[in-house]
RNA sequence: GGCAUCGUGGCCGAGUGGCUAGGCAGAGCUCUGCAAAAGCUUGUACAGCGGUUCGAAUCCGCUCGAUGCCUCCA
């Protein structure tokens, strides 16, 4: 197995040799999404991007623990005061209970995944289920004299703890900078510094969600939850945390400070941080209406494409860019990919019916084997295996030809290798492993029916019937294709 | 205002101090009753201006532009 994965650690902004504490194994935690609304494309892209990373390590043999987690309580419309509780703000508007919010986006967020053939992580864990150790945390960061209770709520010192350890690694940013540059609070905050977050928040007497604790009945801070469920399923240290660059700062911040004020060490070795989708050029986001819904685009159900994309169309696309770079969202850059990728399921449909011969003809399989696991290899460059798996399908389209010849030996590989990367490593799928037969078989058979037909009718030169035929099926976007072999037909 | 990232051929999008990813579109060809589909062939592009270098689109500086973060956001 092909072990010389180079990863880009956010934490140095260098690419490093992946080395996992325990040989065959990691431990990789990402922040998941906060139920209050349904998940949104921009979401999903860095679910996409991590799921090609947990796919990889797994293809890669390493047992991967994936922990991710879904916070359904604690995340504050901002960090100032005021702020309200994101899921008790719905339950409230909607006149709902906060758990039916959860519930509802909950399954809305797995089944959106499951559509894009996202893998469930091993472990899902949700901030209301973590609230005693969130509680422990707090003691212990309080404990260490970097957290100070003000009327019911506890804040974390970020001067304080900036004194002992250097607060800002991740993001770059220093201490003063960020005193500098913090925007005014009204001089309503219990807060001491502006810089400063909320660990445990003192519930208004509306307040819907809340829980009891040593300091007052309350919730969690949203950064909190995170620190508390990775530790408790990875350990003090781990290998991998990944999140959308939009979390680097100030929420990853956060979870370091929480991590080393209490643990004095380093609780990631490697920060990975997946770009942003854009749609119009600008960045995906529910309070600016610039977002689609997954549902809308697969449906067609939206005013910014013309036409429907489907789920693996659109993963496609997404891994077409490399996930470290923004990619923005078009009409004719998914038209684009999804003719690609359509090129690429025919080419991976037609390994199994080539025939193979004594040697192979232009074509050096082992060095197109180590040219995919290089991309790979290079911190998860997807777009360069894709580009790798078209060249093989230039091959697979020679041979088909009868241009070229393949050995056995070096069919019977490049079949495997061809699915193991479009199915395991890319998670993609084919048109039909998504379709059930069962719902095609009697429109099958009729199309079969008219082929016979319209073969006859040209045999007999009668082109007027073979024409209205075809013509008629076109409309009904039923494809015909006359070939040297016979005549075949594709639903679109 | 501060901190980042980025600016690649008609479009999308990799990559790299010299050996010119890939997809889509366009053009030509093959196949075909005609089409369509499919396949094959075809493109030396890297914002601008300086500098370093034998050599830069790739490194450095400046300018312009875009985006992200700095306040909730994947």
């Amino acid at each position: 197995m092909e072990r010389e994965l180079v990863v880009y650690n956010s934490l140095n902004g260098k690419k490093e040799p992946f080395i996992p504490i325990l040989q065959d194994h990691v431990g990789m935690y990402v922040c998941g999404p906060t139920v209050y609304s349904n998940v949104h494309l921009g979401n999903c892209r860095t679910f996409i991007s991590f799921d090609l990373i947990f796919r990889y390590l797994q293809h890669l043999g390493y047992k991967v623990r994936y922990v991710r987690n879904i916070t359904d309580a604690g995340h504050l419309e901002n960090d100032a005061d005021e702020g309200e509780d994101r899921i008790a703000k719905k339950a409230r508007l909607e006149s709902i209970e906060p758990m039916e919010v959860v519930q509802r986006y909950t399954v809305d967020f797995r089944e959106t995944m499951a559509k894009f053939n996202a893998l469930p992580p091993s472990i899902e864990p949700t901030a209301t289920g973590h609230i005693v150790e969130q509680i422990e945390l707090i003691k212990q960061i309080i404990e260490q004299g970097y957290a100070y209770e003000v009327n019911g709520s506890v804040y974390f010192d970020v001067l304080r703890f900036n004194e002992d350890i250097p607060y800002g690694k991740l993001s770059g940013r220093n201490i003063e900078e960020l005193i500098h540059n913090s925007r005014a609070l009204d001089g309503q905050s219990d807060k001491k510094n502006p810089q400063d977050f909320a660990l445990w928040k003192k519930a208004e007497p509306q307040h819907i969600m809340r829980w009891p604790s040593p300091w007052s009945d309350g919730f969690p801070g949203w950064h909190l939850e995170c620190t508390a469920m990775s530790t408790k399923y990875l350990g003090k240290q781990f290998d991998i945390h990944g999140g959308g660059m939009d979390l680097k700062f100030p929420h990853h911040e956060c979870e370091i400070a929480q991590a080393e004020s209490v643990y004095k060490k380093s609780p990631v070795n490697y920060w990975l941080h997946a770009n942003m989708l854009t749609l119009n050029g600008k960045k995906m986001a529910k309070s600016t209406g610039n977002n689609i819904l997954p549902n809308e685009m697969f449906k067609g159900e939206n005013n910014i494409f013309e036409k429907p994309f489907s789920p693996m169309v659109a993963r496609f696309f997404m891994l077409q860019a490399h996930y470290r770079s923004i990619v923005d969202l078009s009409e004719t850059a998914l038209v684009a990919s999804e003719k690609g990728f359509f090129r690429l399921v025919d080419g991976l449909q037609k390994i199994d019916q080539l025939v193979a011969s004594d040697t192979t003809t232009d074509f050096d399989l082992e060095v197109w084997k180590k040219k995919c696991y290089s991309a790979m290899n290079d911190d998860f460059n997807s777009p360069v295996l894709i580009a790798h798996l078209f060249d093989a399908v230039k091959f697979i389209n020679a041979l088909d030809n009868g241009l070229l010849s393949v050995s056995v030996k070096d069919l019977n590989e490049l079949s495997r290798l061809m699915k193991a990367f479009f199915f395991d490593v890319l998670g993609l799928l084919t048109p039909e492993t998504i379709q059930k037969k069962s719902e095609t078989s009697q429109l099958e058979g009729t199309l079969e029916l008219l082929m016979e037909l319209r073969a006859k009718a040209r045999l007999n030169k009668d082109f007027e019937s073979s024409d209205l035929i075809r013509d008629s099926l076109e409309k009904l976007k039923i494809q015909i294709n006359d070939t040297a072999a016979g005549t075949t037909f594709k639903i679109n």
